[in-house]
DNA sequence: CACGAGACCTGTTCGC
DNA sequence: TGCGAACAGGTCTCGT
């Protein structure tokens, strides 16, 4: 589910509502979530937390406590919400932290509660004091100054790799998934399969100017809300080619194609997009 | 180094 | 209607 405009949309949200409170106790119902330490000392040393900022690093939620950084990636099924008042844990929950109750006088001693739901126990969370620990390997922020066209060029004449599994890795530029890459590589007019050093400087900039667009149109709306899993998002009915194969691409109107590139789906308008050329 | 396949999981949709 | 196959926003690890 959830790419870069997701985690930011999620992020957002939690932020005014998590930052002063305190952390009192944390459940984990499915042991796997845990990435890092293990259980025992998690509790321990989760319990009396306070959280200072919410943020995200790639597609990290990133939520910073008086001693300690706890990261939470959602892959593909994730979800982090608030829950208020005292119901039983959700088929999907897989941790739930409690927090202390919201100083409001209306709502005086409500339970207030973050909740880690994720149906295919993918996603996973990790408790560090040294935050490089878990996102130190990352590739630039897409969004950030650092990443600029000429970074992108050099970055990807330095490497000959087909340009889709390229964006989709982390440690060559952090945030992009499945659907984004695809809206960018299209809007770019760039074929995914294309060798990254095959790439020229026009074509670089374009694909920057793309990337930077796709994600702030989707941060814009929200993200992107496919079936059942996350939902709020609008970006889902403005894709270009992601999950529109067979129907026409907004550009030239011919029909858009799915490959299998990584194994993952591809989306492609086989007119635009060319290898050569 | 680049790339493909298999794992990790549950749920929904598709094809016969 | 039933039932197995294919597929899903991600990433890790292994073998070639």
């Amino acid at each position: 589910m959830p790419e870069l405009p997701e985690v930011e949309t999620i992020a957002r949200k939690l932020r005014p509502e998590l930052v002063g409170k305190s952390i009192i106790k944390a459940d984990l119902l499915w042991s796997r979530t845990l990435a890092t330490p293990t259980s025992t000392k998690f509790k321990r040393q989760i319990a009396g937390q306070e959280i200072k900022a919410v943020g995200r690093r790639a597609k990290y939620v990133h939520i910073q406590l008086s001693e300690y950084h706890l990261f939470v990636h959602l892959r593909m099924s994730g979800d982090l919400y608030i829950k208020k008042g005292k119901t039983a844990p959700g088929k999907h929950d897989r941790l739930i932290l409690d927090l202390t109750p919201s100083p409001s006088p209306f709502r005086r001693g409500e339970t207030t509660r973050l909740v880690f739901n994720d149906t295919r126990k993918f996603g996973r969370v990790w408790l560090v004091r040294d935050p490089e620990e878990v996102i130190g390997g990352l590739g630039p922020e897409p969004l950030s100054d650092e990443f600029t066209t000429a970074v992108l060029y050099e970055n990807l004449q330095s490497r000959h790799r087909q340009l889709k599994p390229l964006l989709l890795d982390q440690a060559f530029l952090a945030g992009m998934g499945n659907i984004y890459t695809d809206e960018a590589l299209h809007m770019a007019r760039l074929h995914p399969l294309a060798a990254s050093d095959s790439v020229n400087r026009e074509q670089a900039q374009a694909l920057w100017e793309a990337i930077r667009e796709v994600l702030k149109e989707g941060i814009r709306r929200s993200g992107a809300s496919i079936d059942w899993v996350y939902r709020g998002g609008e970006f889902q009915n403005y894709f270009r080619v992601y999950d529109r194969k067979d129907q026409p691409c907004p550009v030239c109107g011919t029909a858009i194609k799915r490959l299998v590139i990584g194994q993952r789906g591809t989306h492609v308008c086989p007119n635009c997009q060319r290898i050569r050329s």
